[in-house]
DNA sequence: CGCGATATGAAACAAATCCTTCATAAATTT
DNA sequence: AAATTTATGAAGGATTTGTTTCATATCGCG
């Protein structure tokens, strides 16, 4: 009914294409909602590929052609705006402040938001039911991803029995990886212009048969395509340059999430982790929130830093 | 630059238009988005005219032709369209919803949105004026703030001097802050139950004389009351948990009001990076963005994972 | 009622757009 | 290295779509 399945149907046809057509399918992938404005030529023009790819990559699709895609398109995206449309008015209160800060800020919340119409709660759901269900769990991120792999790592060790941060670099990588399986989840993290060892890594991966779930920032990435599931969060900004916090807010809502679920098994774990704590004098006594610090008791836990 | 002065147009010139053209435009004016679907035959139809008196009508709006106004309205629309509709859209399918997903994500979004009122854009300004004129920048965060600690400071090599991520427990403290002095500015990032070792760290570390700028969770915290400077950032979520996306987004807009002051002087340092980066095979050759990247230029090299 | 002006649709024409064919180039296999 | 398969763009034919023309109809007005 939306444009959804044509969102589905490029990505699932996307690697066994020629690359003439990856490139067209790159395109309207990325720029679908602008595609009923353009005719094949200037598709071709933008995908510098010949028009005749265009048709071909179409047919492909199961379309007799490009015009009959258009058309079934303009049906669609009427669907999606039809609907829509309405609570376009409703939405000018967005904000009066006009600063270099407010409007970064204002971006990050854009991409939050669009994490949401991006992930269905099933696919959310699905990858906390995957992730609480491991065996283990592998979490692999490098450059300014490993951030954010480093901070599901972390974060994971007190609700997942065995949590892995493969760093590449630090001992052996095959020894990481020896005994991994089915039974695991591995989470590999990637934006644009991936880094290498990511994909190689996760390539040589795959034959081990974990599930895997990406976290990238187009459903054609290569992590995405070597991936069981993609969960994919935008972290290009229009005006500026680029933003980590859309998928800071995705990985934060899993890692909320698989704390819930696992709240009850992982109470004990963390009052033991309290004692230890406390032995090794990890935190400073009263902080200044002293006063408005309930005695640990179920469900604020987390209120703590981790 | 929207819709709006096409409805105009057509309700100021309806009263002389002769009858069939009335329908025309009756039939325009209450159905303008399903418009750019339509061919000049189909609005006929609808309209139960003739082609010739829909091609009529357009002229007499000031149009070349039936053409014309296709290609403006479809500018007009996609211009609404990814302006506010887009937004209310990703609103709509946020707020609408009932999941612990979107919760966690409007969460997020308060959070966010709490940052542009607890932090002034004066003093964000200022730290951004801090940071891009220090000798030295050293990031100290431990445990979950680890990962903003060093995304912190994996970016900022790029446009700063010198910058050292502080890692206890990895070689010699002292050495690390050896030669830290008044020109130089410590970043500290520590959120509620704060460690001991990041504040020990700070307290040994302030009679070196740097600027310290405090990223934390409230102006009592014991870094903020170490600090020349607190950003405060909330992390806590009333319902559930904890989550560092707010700290993240405000790392994020450092970063770019950073990037942006001190691109001209970036920019020679990332032409040689890219080249080291291709010597050493470091990213994938084609993204899904391959189509839309020009050549490294000022403006878009922060579009690269960094 | 009749004349001129205006409005209208059918059909011919023009343009844009789409699709197919074919020759060449690249990749893959033998 | 040759042969086969596959991929690609250029060019031209086919189709759809847009525009103009022209004959007829309608309207307003004396």
């Amino acid at each position: 009914m939306n444009t959804h399945d044509i969102f589905q149907q490029i990505s699932a046809n996307y690697e066994r294409l020629p690359p003439s057509q990856k490139k067209v399918a790159e395109y309207i992938f990325h720029h679908l909602n602008q595609a009923i404005l353009l005719n094949a030529n200037q598709v071709a023009l933008k995908a510098k590929v010949s028009e005749a790819t265009v048709i071909r990559f179409f047919n492909g699709l199961g379309f007799s052609g490009f015009a009959e895609f258009k058309r079934v398109l303009g049906r669609k995206i009427m669907a999606d705006h039809s609907t829509s449309s309405r609570l376009i008015e409703s939405a000018k209160t967005l904000e009066g402040r006009d600063s270099l800060f407010s409007d970064i800020l204002l971006e990050d919340i854009e991409k939050i938001k669009a994490l949401a119409s991006r992930i269905p709660d099933k696919t959310f759901n699905t990858a906390v039911e995957k992730l609480c269900s491991a065996r283990r769990l592998y979490v692999l991120g490098l450059r300014s991803s490993h951030a954010l792999a480093f901070y599901l790592a972390f974060d994971l060790r007190f609700f997942l029995d065995s949590v892995r941060l493969i760093q590449p670099g630090v001992g052996d990588i095959p020894e990481q990886l020896r005994d991994m399986g089915p039974p695991d989840v591995l989470v590999v993290i990637s934006f644009k212009r991936h880094t290498r060892t990511t994909v190689e890594l996760t390539e040589r991966i795959k034959p081990k048969g974990p599930f895997i779930i990406a976290i990238t920032n187009s459903a054609l990435s290569p992590t995405a395509q070597l991936s069981d599931m993609a969960l994919i969060a935008e972290t290009k900004i229009p005006a500026h340059f680029e933003s980590y916090t859309a998928p800071m807010s995705l990985i934060n809502a899993l890692i909320t999430a698989i704390a819930l679920r696992k709240k009850d098994q992982a109470i004990p774990v963390l009052k033991r982790l309290e004692e230890e704590f406390s032995r090794f004098n990890t935190f400073v006594k009263q902080g200044p929130d002293a006063f408005d610090r309930a005695p640990l008791k179920q469900g604020d836990f987390l209120q703590e830093e981790k």
